[in-house]
DNA sequence: CCGGATCCGTTTCGATACTG
DNA sequence: CAGTATCGAAACGGATCCGG
């Protein structure tokens, strides 16, 4: 599972907002629909990401990652650190480069708390607020 | 260049004693000779790794990671903790684990350490001293 | 509409045999 | 020893269709 597409579906999760197949659809690397599915699937059955269903509506799937996908955090953040030193990173991802520069074991707790506090957010529905 | 046996070979340049062509191929995963092939120029092209001459025949050649490739290093270091914990490691590198969770920042230290000294070792042949 | 599944032409991979 | 050549198998990707 260790792939292209794999990996892009885990860094949306991690740094981006996405958490629906259509978010993970419109990322600007442009996985195929057929493509995309089989990942989610396989990255499911390693138990990286779980399915939750949408407080919103019965049709969408909330991904999320599992304590093991979070886990993950600190490969993908050295993976950061080097691209920005040698390779070109986007303008938009740049502050958070900084941030994990500057305090890197900061920002990985900083992720995991995130996470939980995600956990209790997505239930409720925000309509229901 | 961010596939399986691209990160198996710099695996091997890493933690292991490979560096030759012939090395590569005798790694338990094992790689197909055109694979092997077409890896090691993709990333000499990136320069992440580079071809030397081989001190004592001219039929063989030296890889070595690059600055570049010695970079990656926390990446791999990452990998490996990961694995540790959520996978089954082979017991010759369990010890290397250790060390790398006990310090983590002097592991990366001498790992780029040790490159630069086989730069100097590698040079001269053994046979010529 | 959203989350997929299916079909199909094209590309890439990889095992083996072979060459310098 | 360090690679190429060949060729079947697998993966990819685009388009399209399906179910809730």
């Amino acid at each position: 599972m260790g792939d292209k597409w794999s990996l892009l579906i885990i860094r949306d999760l991690m740094f981006s907002k996405s958490c629906t197949y259509g978010d993970f659809l419109k990322s600007p690397e442009g996985i195929a629909t057929n493509i995309l599915a089989s990942r989610l699937q396989v990255l499911e059955e390693c138990k990286i990401i779980e399915k939750l269903d949408h407080p919103d509506s019965k049709a969408k799937v909330l991904y999320r990652l599992t304590r093991k996908g979070v886990d993950l955090v600190p490969i993908l953040l050295e993976i950061n650190l080097w691209a920005d030193k040698y390779l070109s990173i986007p303008d938009e991802r740049k502050a958070m480069v900084k941030e994990m520069k500057r305090d890197k074991l900061g920002f990985i707790k900083a992720m995991a708390k995130n996470w939980k506090l995600e956990a209790l957010v997505v239930a409720p529905s925000p309509k229901a607020i």
